[in-house]
RNA sequence: GCCGGGGUAGCUCAGCCGGGUAGAGCGCCGGGCUGUUAACCCGGUGGUCGGAGGUUCAAAUCCUCCCCCCGGCGCCA
């Protein structure tokens, strides 16, 4: 059977009742009942009830129907019909079937636990919930290059492999490259810091990877990291940068995407307020003040943690920023706050509800001389950053960038529990397959 | 890396404290049902109890070591 296909969406949208159409996809549920069989037909836009009546198909072998289970491959060719009992209020009776496989017994049906599920994600994926996020996920991601190609930023391609560590050096994973060892990046920061001198505005989407053995609900091995760095930005016009950008891919996703978004139990009032920029700002000053009066003991210099920065967080109902941290606590390539030498500009930006942060950026140092130092004072060998000292000696500017992990940003927009399910093959704690 | 929980049938779990030769629900297979919505009813099927040692007449159960997973912390996006 060779027939122009129609989305099930169209089977309700498009298409008046009593009309034929040729719809495609997988057996979501079936169900056989006396002389019938009762089909819900998945395909990327949604799902439809198909009924089998041996008196109606046309040389269609019924053996061959009464074998059809959960994820066999089918299309159908039949009669839009209204019927209350059917989900949605539509049907269709199937004239004509071509079936492209079969599937044994589907291993997911509900209530299996969660290394079980990871272990079938290659299946899981076909959920219904998974389905909507990674719609979700996309739309956010389409948002974020939009606001950047329209805003005349630069979209450009660092490298992966990398020849030595860029900040600590524990967490990078460790490749074979040649005879010599290489590093999966951790950060395309300091490669976009070179391309600015050619491009003033860069930004790029690419894979980082953590060799940390993180155990915790925010932290992936691999994640998309969306990095900007821009020529002539202080750390406030990067930071409009950032809140600009974040309310449009809020606003592109309420708009576009607000079925996924109440499929999956989204309370969308919760999202509204991102809308509205300025986000608040505080300094790390004002942080570690709200935080003693919210009874957390904490000293000026210490670095909050999950649970300190959990409560921040409840105090705002929209993103916010946290700004001017103390030097000790962040990266060497920070710049030095001129009125305060103790903190640098630097910011972070967290996600309400708890979820906390999901921008990480600074005005970066741009003095030879204080950067050199800043590389000593942190153990680190200048040998290792030379190019990258180069970009200070010839014609060096005032310049700021962040990072953003999309993975973060997915799950406070979705609502999600956990991190990994804002990617589809999640990579964490040794977990590689599928 | 640290703290806590867990690993028993294809799946979800009970049994473990007080050792006595492995159980339920779901699935699957067979049968029934003229409209199902995680369908329902009847019958059947199903296990190297995470691995290796040890104690014992006897170990899923007690002891030792190891592996894997989940949640929290640290680290960060």
């Amino acid at each position: 059977m060779r027939e122009e296909a129609v989305s099930v969406n169209e089977v309700f949208e498009r298409y008046d009742v009593g009309s034929e159409v040729f719809v495609r996809g997988w057996i979501h549920r079936i169900f056989k009942v006396g002389g019938k069989i009762f089909a819900w037909l998945r395909d990327s836009s949604g799902i439809v009830q198909v009924v089998f009546d041996k008196g109606v198909l046309n040389n269609v072998d019924w053996e061959s129907i009464e074998r059809l289970s959960r994820e066999s491959s089918i299309g159908v060719k039949g009669v839009i019909r209204e019927d209350p009992r059917a989900p949605g209020g539509r049907e269709i009776l199937a004239s004509n079937v071509v079936i492209y496989g079969y599937a044994p017994p589907f291993p997911i049906r509900g209530g299996e636990d969660i290394e079980y599920l990871l272990d079938i994600r290659h299946l899981w994926l076909r959920s219904r919930q998974m389905t909507a996020i990674l719609k979700i996920r996309h739309t956010i991601l389409q948002a974020l290059k939009e606001w950047l190609v329209r805003n005349g930023w630069w979209e450009v391609t660092p490298p992966i492999l990398t020849g030595s560590a860029v900040e600590g050096g524990s967490t990078l994973f460790e490749v074979k490259y040649f005879d010599k060892p290489a590093y999966l990046s951790q950060s395309a920061q300091l490669y976009l810091e070179v391309l600015i001198y050619s491009l003033d505005k860069v930004w790029s989407l690419t894979p980082s990877f953590r060799a940390e053995k993180s155990r915790t609900r925010r932290h992936l091995s691999e994640y998309w990291h969306l990095e900007i760095e821009g020529a002539w930005y202080d750390m406030e016009d990067v930071m409009k940068v950032a809140e600009d950008m974040v309310s449009y891919a809020v606003r592109k996703t309420l708009e576009e995407r607000r079925k996924e978004l109440e499929f999956l139990g989204r309370d969308v009032k919760k999202l509204e307020p991102a809308l509205q920029t300025p986000y608040p700002r505080i300094t790390y000053d004002e942080a570690i003040e709200i935080l003693r009066r919210k009874g957390f003991k904490i000293e000026w210099g210490e670095d909050y943690g999950a649970d300190e920065e959990k409560a921040l967080t409840e105090e705002f109902d929209r993103p916010f920023f946290v700004t001017h941290f103390p030097k000790k606590i962040k990266a060497f390539y920070m710049k030095e706050d001129p009125n305060r030498p103790e903190v640098v500009l630097g910011f972070d930006l967290l996600a309400p509800e708890g979820y906390g942060e999901i921008i990480g950026g600074s005005q970066r140092e741009d003095s030879y001389e204080k950067l050199y130092n800043r590389i000593i004072q942190e153990g680190l060998n200048p040998k290792d950053y030379e190019w990258y000292l180069d970009l200070r000696r010839y014609g060096t500017v005032p310049h700021s960038g962040f990072g953003l992990g999309t993975e973060r940003l997915t799950m406070w927009v979705a609502g999600l529990e956990h991190i990994r399910d804002a990617i589809p093959f999640p990579r964490w704690r040794g977990r590689i397959y599928p």
